[in-house]
DNA sequence: AAATATACATAGCTTTCTTATGCATATGTT
DNA sequence: AACATATGCATAAGAAAGCTATGTATATTT
């Protein structure tokens, strides 16, 4: 690497904190059947960059989505590899949607926080 | 209270986690000088009611952020009571402002996430 | 062949925030 | 007067979320 130094130093995941389940039922929401690493790369697409989802906190999280029945798994073999597709039960369909809809409000609160005097604008 | 029962049960503070600091670099750099209490009440009103600190979070904070040396502190006598006003300092400035656009692009991000197709509209 | 990307997983740690508790004064209600 | 609520600060203990580090393995690019 002697052009392109890699920028994933200050890395400002830090803000994302608590949304990230809402994050995983959105995107799956949408796509309607992806799998972890897809989840990753998506959310960081549709951030412009800034959301970084680490293995480690991705996998736990899926997983945890899946004990409290919100998604289910399955796995199927891409050649010689595994690959785990997450798709929304019922419930978190239902979940998904009330998740979405707290995230939009919040996003319309912070914004309003932040110029207090364009709140209706 | 007989009519209107207590709303205050299901906070959605869970996502503002990651934003507190910043949140009281915000007010700060607004109001100049406020006192713990006032900071989280103003932070409440400005959100809809919806970013509820605590005195468990708050007071922590604002201690993290003088030990940072973004902003110092001034014990005001009302009366008999002890009333601490901070202000941000030089650097604290500086940093109001870094996080601010932080927050904002951070906001406008998740804006983009939740409305891919109205991004650029 | 070596490096990087894909793909999943978990243990241990840190940070952040919440809950619970404590203390004290001021104000409003009955 | 008594009681409840609001104001005002503070800390300890615990929970929750996420990050770092590590492990394993296949696929692709250089």
């Amino acid at each position: 690497m002697t052009s392109g130094p890699n920028l994933n130093f200050m890395s400002k995941n830090h803000l994302y904190k608590g949304t990230l389940q809402s994050v995983l039922l959105k995107l799956l929401s949408e796509e309607g059947r992806m799998y972890g690493y897809e989840l990753s790369k998506k959310a960081k697409a549709m951030t412009n960059g800034d959301l970084d989802i680490t293995e480690g906190s991705l996998y736990p999280a899926l997983h945890k989505l899946e004990a409290q029945g919100l998604v289910e798994a399955e796995i199927e073999m891409i050649g010689k590899r595994a690959r785990k597709y997450y798709r929304l039960t019922e419930s978190g369909g239902r979940e998904a949607k009330d998740r979405i809809e707290e995230l939009t409000e919040y996003v319309r609160n912070l914004q309003m926080f932040l110029k207090p005097n364009l709140g209706n604008g």
